[in-house]
DNA sequence: GCTCTGCGGTTTTTT
DNA sequence: ACCGCAGAGC
């Protein structure tokens, strides 16, 4: 352990050795905060502290199985495995599966996802006969969110009259009674939201003070990072199981507070050495991962945050070149100078595609980059968006693993009531759900009763009804002795899944296919790993407690040598070696939503300074002069934040008449009009001259596939359909599709991405 | 009850 | 530009 302290710098050992009592860890960007925290763990097992007695709340999975990972390898024992590490969600859903009965929840209670909740909240809408446009449901939802947040519970909300007039004046008095329905619903369905997992903590905790007392004596030592990013509901977890022992690292830079918007408050970082005595206070300032030119440009712009701890970032890195700054025509233009730029660097740099990122501030960006780099045969992947367990047809299959475990679950149950498609319609679940909130009981324990009971339905479907039920209830003694896997298996083979989509024929249903067979791979591996993990056996609640706290950045590909596509949001914690950062225009980054108060353009300021940071050694700033928003052409001006960067860390690559989507890194920019003249020169973006951009390139003909280069006129052999010719390629990124017209199956359009084809000529 | 079409909201970020 | 949903017609 003392030979491993010697990788750490003065201001680094200092916190790691720092083992008790409450202390805070400022930590500028890059200056290896995880790794003080990693340190300062082995540290704590070196010295004799059991793995058990410790909690370390990370803000990814990623990042807590990187942590343990690490942990692991300086240590000689395999006790790391007895870490309590995790994110606050995963972490405290282990908990209260454990404490479930004491709050009245099932042991296997259901992780609502945002979309369950939100259709919950929209159900209820529609049955209080609320007007829709004065109650939007996902306005609703999110008030409600953030109720849950600060701990403003029903009951809470029902005695805070200054709450109630607010809504009022906001002409939504019925907030409440959505509210009121919404909790009471979830509870009837054994399910737990996102908010939940932390306010039934919160609860557990304070209504059960041997419970408490419990997790006090088990966690003797508490870390958390990113704390700047910590929401009310957290903050208070953090000081009730640290209050024995006082025995809290939290670790965090308030420069990068940027989920404001789901609660995380600031203060919580800002206010830290007022919540307990005699806090340590440890900063780390010295940045290891960028160039001097970058934390210098960093450091010019959040300076112009009013809201800051005082903290110098500097380097001991090579001076580095300067951000390059492009003004393109369009968000097409954009594209190609990214993916021509990341070809150039390649080539002269020597670098690898996983050395370059593109950071966005809105998921709907990804696509002109996925294009141009798609044309460069440039591998990608995009992160975040919609993830594979949020399309429909997953979520079908889990809705059913979900009834297996939780019959009471209501989102689960009507999505899949009706799917396959059996008969049982809107209006019966309807009279259904009116039912079961008049006897209170749930729609699944109705619809078992429903021959008993005088129900308003024919006796043809309810007899569907039983059948339904009765279809459930076998995979449910099934599931008693069969693993995850194989139980997915049944379910999408008995209940007629695969049947209905095998007899669609569009592109769209075929894909689904793949995806659920995806989807099985994935159960299948699930199932594997978790063989090897003590007390894990594999089963059907472990899978869906996986896969409901899982997030898009978790899962690793196996082809991890491809450039990364993600929002700002998502690349908080990595570190690319060029990066480049896109859409700088006004109304877009900052968003338009976040131009009305200083507080919100802050934390937009915050954000790109998080994305400045990551990189390491070369940043690019693009904007376009014009861009596709809503399916129109409109205006752009460029950000705000381009400006506040002190302008002798900057190199203006380009004005409005250069070719834009040839390299640009060796253009002179000496001579260029300064920036400032640049910004306030209306130049009307007319469309890009047609002739100009290579339409040859989009002809079908030339495009080109990472793996498959397949082309118009080419003939290729199907396992199914056997030979073909080509005689259209469309789409985009993971859709891109062929039309093959087969010697005996006619023509048939297939997603390449699943389609295994040979090609033969 | 099912299927098709047209309309409306979407694009701020996510556990 | 795209997706999901509501309403109309079958």
């Amino acid at each position: 352990m003392n030979n491993l302290l010697n990788n750490l710098n003065k201001s680094q050992l200092e916190p790691t050795l720092q083992t008790d009592g409450p202390m805070i860890v400022i930590a500028g960007a890059g200056s290896g905060k995880t790794r003080v925290l990693t340190y300062k763990i082995a540290y704590l097992m070196s010295k004799g502290v059991d793995a058990f007695n410790i909690l370390a709340l990370t803000f990814t999975n990623k990042a807590a199985k990187e942590m343990k990972e690490r942990i692991s390898s300086m240590l000689e024992d395999n006790e790391s495995k007895n870490l309590w590490i995790g994110t606050f969600h995963s972490v405290f859903a282990k908990i209260l599966r454990i404490e479930a009965d004491k709050l009245g929840y099932p042991t296997n209670f259901t992780i609502y996802d945002t979309q369950d909740s939100q259709r919950l909240v929209s159900s209820i809408i529609t049955e209080l006969n609320l007007d829709k446009e004065i109650y939007k449901y996902k306005q609703i939802y999110s008030r409600i969110s953030s109720y849950k947040n600060n701990l403003i519970t029903v009951k809470a909300y029902n005695s805070n009259n200054e709450l109630i007039e607010a809504d009022r004046q906001a002409r939504r008095p019925k907030l409440i009674d959505i509210y009121t329905e919404y909790v009471s619903r979830c509870f009837k369905s054994g399910a737990m939201d996102f908010d939940d997992l932390l306010l039934k903590t919160n609860e557990l905790l304070s209504r059960f003070p041997e419970v408490l007392s419990k997790y006090q004596n088990m966690f003797k030592y508490v870390l958390v990072d990113e704390y700047q990013d910590t929401n009310h509901s957290q903050y208070l977890i953090v000081k009730a199981l640290s209050d024995k022992f006082q025995n809290i690292c939290v670790v965090g830079d308030d420069a990068q507070s940027i989920y404001g918007f789901r609660g995380a408050n600031i203060n919580n970082i800002l206010n830290f050495q007022k919540d307990y005595d005699d806090v340590k206070t440890f900063k780390l300032e010295q940045n290891y991962r960028s160039t001097k030119n970058i934390v210098k440009a960093a450091n010019s712009l959040i300076e112009k945050n009013q809201k800051r701890l005082d903290k110098v970032v500097w380097t001991d890195n090579s001076e580095g070149n300067k951000i390059k700054v492009n003004r393109l025509l369009t968000d097409g233009d954009e594209g190609r100078f990214v993916a021509s730029s990341i070809f150039e660097n390649k080539n002269s740099k020597q670098l690898q595609n996983k050395d370059f990122a593109i950071l966005y501030r809105t998921n709907a960006q990804s696509r002109s980059f996925e294009d141009s780099l798609r044309k460069r045969n440039i591998p990608y992947r995009v992160y975040g968006g919609l993830s594979f367990y949020q399309r429909k047809e997953i979520k079908d299959v889990l809705a059913y693993l979900r009834l297996i475990i939780n019959e009471n679950d209501e989102e689960a149950f009507k999505r899949v009531i009706n799917f396959p498609a059996r008969g049982i319609g809107q209006t019966t679940i309807n009279k259904l759900l009116v039912e079961a909130n008049n006897l209170n009981i749930s729609l699944y324990d109705l619809c078992k009763r429903s021959q008993d009971l005088q129900l308003n339905i024919s006796s043809g479907i309810k007899l569907k009804i039983i059948n339904f039920i009765n279809l459930i209830e076998s995979f449910k003694i099934s599931a008693k002795n069969k693993n995850a896997f194989d139980i997915a298996n049944d379910v999408v083979n008995e209940t007629g899944i695969i049947k209905t989509y095998s007899s669609l024929t569009s592109i769209e249903d075929q894909a689904k296919i793949q995806n659920i067979e995806e989807m099985l791979n994935g159960i299948k591996d699930f199932v594997e790993v978790q063989r090897e993990v003590p007390e894990s056996t594999g089963s059907i609640s472990e899978f869906l407690e996986d896969v409901a706290l899982a997030t898009d950045l978790d899962k690793d590909d196996q082809d991890t040598n491809k450039v990364a596509l993600m929002t700002i949001h998502l690349a908080k914690g990595l570190e690319f070696p060029v990066v480049y950062i896109v859409g700088l225009e006004e109304n877009l980054f900052p968003s338009a939503m976040n131009l009305n108060s200083r507080n919100d353009l802050e934390e937009e300021r915050r954000l790109f300074y998080v994305a400045l940071t990551r990189a390491e050694k070369e940043a690019y700033l693009s904007y376009a002069l014009s861009r596709y928003r809503w399916g129109k052409l409109t205006d752009s001006e460029p950000s705000r934040f381009i400006e506040e960067i002190n302008e002798e860390y900057l190199e203006i690559l380009t004005s409005v008449n250069e070719n834009k989507f040839k390299p640009l890194i060796h253009s002179k920019s000496s001579n260029e009009p300064s920036f400032n003249k640049l910004r306030f020169k209306k130049v009307t973006p007319k469309p890009s001259p047609v002739g100009n951009f290579k339409k040859v390139q989009r002809s079908p003909a030339n495009i080109n596939l990472f793996d498959n280069k397949l082309t118009v006129g080419n003939i290729v052999e199907h396992i199914r359909f056997g030979k073909g010719e080509v005689v259209n390629i469309e789409g985009r990124a993971a859709d891109i599709k062929a039309e093959i017209n087969f010697e005996n199956g006619g023509v048939k359009k297939l997603l390449l991405r699943f389609a295994k084809l040979k090609i033969i000529a």
